[in-house]
Formats: structure tokens, C-alpha cells, sequence
DNA sequence: GAACAGTATGTTATAATATAACATCTCTTT
DNA sequence: AAAGAGATGTTATATTATAACATACTGTTC
């Protein structure tokens, strides 16, 4: 059960991980429930568990402003310097990392002497293809 | 430095802006729910929709990665920059507007065509105060 | 291979956050 | 006074998340 990683996956943190990179989109907990019943998911804990695990190690994601999930998208460079462009009119979720907004974040908590555990950017409105109909 | 408004208040979008402004913390609803039961609230509505209306304005914010509400720090510039640094040690919760760290973001969604609404930065981590203990 | 420690799982219940739906009220404008 | 818009009161329920505790699995160490 593993992957190119330094860990291994268990059962239930595997059947999470899939679903949500075969989905490929953002899914509320009780959506990854409802699709893993199943699997034998029963309850609540089993899926926030797995979640909270996969997001320990970067390989998902929580939208913040929405209470959902996504798996991590690796074809960006550096995995903390992640955010996410949402579109409200269809719901797709596209991740993002640029250094340049981090470096400007970290510019002005370094001013504060705030040492950062995590950042949260998200950026709502509307994307290109809803923009044209 | 205050701003003018061209709205009213009503008497319950009046009292919940009031007790953000005194507490001058972050508040969940039902925080704020239970501090104004002596007010006449009973119910989760009122407090909700007082605060869509005061986030409509601007005078409030909501901290996504928190579910928790704040009143607008009115002494930054750039109602449309604000951000949040967080002390997830002493839940210190302060505001702040950087017109570069938005730049960064709009150059960004400018490249993607993507039409902005609305944007969420959260930075948690610990504050000077509590680096020092 | 038995004892153990650490992690993961299953299960039930409940906490915490947020909204739907609908009736009523209170203004302002006509 | 009637109409319309916004605000409120109220009940019920939807949605999101965690507490608590029992059991099972997994990899050591002896």
C-alpha cells in the first residue's frame, strides 16, 4: 500500500485518497462517506480520520471557506507555498503555488516576528470558461 | 479612522456589531448568540443574519479556517486587502492590509482570467508574545 | 511466538456550525 | 390605507466535526 513516500497508506487512508484523486474535485466529508459505504465506511471518524492523516502528510487539502477536501495536486512546485482559485459558478477548484505570494507573506509576518505554522489562501469568484457564457 | 457609512443599522445588526467591537476578538455565532440572549436573541437566525448583513458592509469578517467572526480593524487601508495573522497559542487574531502580498495575487488571476469576488488569507502559527514563553 | 507498544479501526453518541421555511412586524413610499 | 421591502421571531432541521471507548492490526523486542 504504498506510494513514492516515506510512509505507508493504510486501508482506510488509501480508499480516501483514491476516491478523491479519481474524483479529482473537492468533496465535503459526508460526500467521501456516502461514496465509501461501500468500502465498509460506516461513520463519520473513519473518513476524518483518514482525512486528517492524508492532510498531515500534504497529500490532500481542506478548502477552508468551504468545509471540503481535494487531493493534492503535485504538478506544482513546493508544497507550502499552495492556494487555491475557486470558481463559485461551477465549483472547480484549481491549486496553485507561487513563490511570489508566499515571499510577500513571509515578508510581513518575519516584520511581526510571527513564526508561521500554516497559510490559508483561497480566492473566490469566477473562472474563465463561466466567464464567456 | 472611521469611515462614513450611506446605510443604517438595524437594532439587532446594531448589538452584534457593538459586542464585536468591545470584545474585539474573534467570536463564533454562538458566542455571540449567548452574549446577547440578555437582548432578546434566542435563536441561531438572528445572530447569522445580522452578521451577513454586517459582512455585506465590510464591518465584519469571518475567519474561514475558524468559523469564528470579527469586527473590521478599520485602522488599515484597502477594504478589498485585508488579511489574518493567528496565534493558535493565545488565539490572538489581528488584521492587516498589504496591497503587495494582493498585487502578487491579482497578478496571478489576471494571467488565468479569473475574476476575483472575494479572497481568503488566514497565516496561523505563534505570536512574538507567545515565542517568547 | 508471546508480550508489548503504537497505530488504526469500528461504533455510538453528541457537539458545533449553519440554514430552510414560514409567519409576523415595521418601516417607507405611494 | 395599500403595497413592497427589509428585518425579525420561531421552529425545525441540515451540515460539519469530535468525544469516548472498545477492539483489532502491525511491527518490534525478548
Amino acid at each position: 500500500m504504498s506510494r513514492s513516500h516515506d510512509f505507508t497508506l493504510s486501508k482506510n487512508q488509501q480508499l480516501v485518497f483514491n476516491l478523491l484523486k479519481e474524483e479529482g474535485v473537492k468533496m465535503s466529508a459526508y460526500q467521501i462517506l456516502d461514496k465509501l459505504r461501500g468500502s465498509g465506511f460506516s461513520a463519520p471518524p473513519t473518513v476524518y480520520r483518514a482525512l486528517d492523516f492524508l492532510i498531515s502528510k500534504g497529500l490532500v487539502h481542506k478548502i477552508e471557506s468551504l468545509n471540503a477536501f481535494i487531493a493534492c495536486d503535485h504538478t506544482h512546485e513546493g508544497e507550502d507555498s499552495v492556494f487555491f482559485e475557486i470558481c463559485d459558478d461551477c465549483g472547480q477548484t484549481k491549486e496553485y503555488s507561487d513563490k511570489k505570494i508566499y515571499s510577500q507573506i513571509h515578508k510581513h509576518t518575519e516584520r511581526k516576528n510571527f513564526k508561521i505554522t500554516k497559510t490559508t489562501v483561497e480566492i473566490h469568484g469566477r473562472c474563465e470558461d463561466c466567464m464567456d457564457s
